[in-house]
RNA sequence: GGCCCCGUAGCUCAGUGGAUAGAGCAUCAGAUUCCUAAUCUGAGGGCCGCAGGUUCAAAUCCUGCCGGGGUCGCCA
């Protein structure tokens, strides 16, 4: 159930009537027209923007039809008034029996309150983390990965079929370095002085258990290859060993992937995806021969003009055509990605959404391009990006750096503060916006920290369940979780307010899954939590307020239902983002 | 120089084209014999960077400028 699509279905009705009526002119578009949240509570608890939308087309006043469609709202029962406001607002505030039908609902509803289908079931593609598979994840990872992971989660629970990917790099020199790397090890494992780990190569000790690996398999047989015969053998050990690194880091997180997608398997077992996407553009006259100018401001001296095979990505809007062939002839890393985000075009996708870091902000222009070029416009890419995380200790900046040994990996992190604090600290800020990380504040137990605070309101609500269930062990709500309680006996006003925000929830859940921005739950959260901590610190003044009445079996019902339906919302839009609820805090 | 992101209270940041722009921290003043005070109530604090434009309505959309950050072929 949810109340604003239920209230602008009425008013639709209410206007379309109007329109048979004559009293609106035939033929208008109500597309534009909105149930939303009153800014200020005062107004209502519902807003409509019917007339000021529709005045101008109708050629009347806007104040003129919101009277007219609060003539026909009032004599909806559950309208108690519809008062025209301002510019031509009209506000409405239903009956008090409209809001008791959400608690019954969310009950009903359970861990489903909340879910939508407004996504359609659309084939969604959220690619996130894809860190190279050259050693742990640090914390620069740490961002991306939690806010694509919850990202997924509020995409499904919107009704999106959403496929969580993760794009492994396992073509580049990079990953010849690591083998490199490993080598090193596996010799220093069958008991050679390596001394310093030379420059140019990962000098990490997680490298050391596959060198012992290396050894267990292989024995002293690689030592008398020559490079080009070990090479592939190790770099796929030490990809397969670091991948299984780094899921257990995400593991830490809660945060796993469907697909795993290698970069190398596009062009290997006899096929050439690469080649198949750069022909389909070509076919679409967007490949040619061209030069590229030397970009300004940067002062590279081994700068060579030559010809190359180029994207004519400024076809859609990017400042350059971009190089798919390298000098050597092999070709570039982003046309490999473009074969990749072919990949998943064919694999039936129509939604492809990127989490990148910051440092890829320059990618995202000729990235879209392609995907335009591919799709024929049928299909849209979304690039979020993750800013930088800056940590601090006890307010102290905190600079990570490989060589002074001071390397964050996202392991420490989690170790040290938590997962629920990690996840929520970095879904509670906008993506695009840095994001300040003081290990003394995340850890820290008090209301100056949003993760407890939110997860406190939830141990609150359990425990004065828990509570009420020893006051009266057969209540059946405390029990069942279900609505059978008389809830017309809630009417503080603060109990009203509570349910109110609660009725928010789906609507704020397709809003944040539209926009895939799903900071706006860990704001909803922290909203609802201090309203449900505000109502329950008034019981101190007021004992009278208080949950549990042990004379009045049936007030303590109805409010233990209404406690359990809150309960049930901070759960849901926790669980959304990957936090967990915890039944009890102390 | 091109492109991208950001600019809102002293600080850190919310703000789905709508009404008198919000929260936390910090500052000040209060609340605990009481269902978890890990909490709550109140006060002060604002040319929403600047200037135009679109709109019935702009912090929000568009253009230009100013300031901060990032990025710019053969790295991934």
């Amino acid at each position: 159930m949810n109340v604003f699509a239920e209230v602008e279905a009425r008013v639709l009705a209410a206007l379309r009537g109007l329109e048979e009526k004559g009293t609106l002119p035939a033929g208008l578009d109500f597309a534009n027209v909105a149930v939303e949240q009153p800014r200020d509570p005062a107004h209502g608890d519902l807003a409509c923007n019917a007339a000021m939308v529709l005045a101008k087309a109708a050629k009347m006043k806007p104040r003129d039809i919101a009277e007219a469609l609060a003539g026909v709202l009032r004599l909806d029962p559950d309208v108690v008034s519809a008062e025209v406001a301002g510019p031509g607002f009209l506000n409405l505030r239903m009956r008090d029996a409209f809001w008791y039908d959400v608690v019954g609902a969310i009950l009903a509803k359970g861990p489903l309150y909340g879910s939508s289908d407004v996504g359609r079931a659309a084939r969604t593609n959220v690619e996130y983390v894809s860190a190279n598979p050259t050693g742990p994840m640090h914390v620069g990872h740490c961002r991306g990965a939690v806010f694509g992971d919850a990202l997924a989660h509020l995409l499904s629970f919107a009704g999106y079929d959403v496929t969580r990917e993760y794009y492994i790099n396992d073509a580049g020199g990079q990953v010849d370095v690591l083998a490199r790397s490993a080598f090193l090890r596996y010799r220093e494992a069958l008991g050679e002085d390596i001394g310093e780990i030379p420059s140019g190569l990962y000098p990490g000790d997680y490298l050391k258990p596959v060198g012992a690996a290396l050894a267990e398999t292989y024995g002293r047989d690689l030592l008398q290859k020559p490079e080009e015969d070990w090479l592939p053998l190790v770099r796929s050990f030490a990809i397969d060993a670091m991948m299984a690194m780094i899921k257990e880091d995400l593991a830490a997180l809660n945060i796993s992937h469907d697909v795993f997608f290698s970069e190398r398997s596009l062009t290997t077992g006899g096929k050439n995806q690469i080649a198949a996407a750069i022909a389909a553009l070509d076919a679409k006259g967007l490949i040619f021969k061209g030069r590229l100018e030397k970009p300004k401001g940067h002062d590279d001296e081994e700068w060579e003009d030559r010809e190359q095979t180029l994207f004519r990505s400024t076809a859609f809007g990017d400042d350059n055509d971009r190089a798919l062939m390298k000098s050597d002839g092999s070709y570039t890393y982003f046309a490999a990605d473009i074969a990749y985000h072919y990949d998943k075009l064919q694999r039936g996708f129509r939604h492809l959404i990127n989490v990148f870091g910051a440092d890829h902000i320059g990618y995202i222009p000729r990235m879209k391009a392609a995907v335009a070029a591919l799709s024929d416009g049928k299909a849209d890419l979304d690039i979020k990006v993750c800013q930088l995380v800056k940590l601090f200790k006890g307010g102290e900046p905190f600079k990570m750096s490989k060589r002074a040994g001071t390397f964050v990996t996202l392991r420490d992190v989690v170790d040290e503060v938590g997962r629920d604090p990690v996840r929520f600290m970095m879904l509670y800020r906008k993506n695009d916006a840095p994001l300040d990380f003081d290990f003394a504040k995340v850890t820290e137990q008090s209301k100056d920290n949003p993760v407890f605070y939110v997860q406190y309101a939830h141990a609150r609500a359990a425990s004065v369940l828990r509570n009420a269930r020893e006051a009266f062990p057969d209540l059946e709500v405390v029990h069942e979780g279900t609505a059978t309680a008389d809830l017309s006996l809630l009417t503080d006003g603060g109990e009203l307010d509570l349910i109110k925000k609660a009725a928010f929830f789906p609507t704020l859940i397709e809003g944040a899954a539209q926009a895939h921005e799903p900071h706006r739950l860990a704001f909803y959260l922290y909203d609802l939590a201090s309203a449900f901590h505000g109502h329950w610190t008034r019981g101190n003044d007021l004992p009278q307020l208080r949950v549990i009445q042990p004379n009045d079996r049936a007030i303590t019902a109805a409010r233990c239902t209404l406690v359990a339906s809150l309960k049930q919302v901070l759960s849901s839009g926790l669980t959304v983002l990957g936090v967990g609820a915890p039944e009890a805090m102390r």
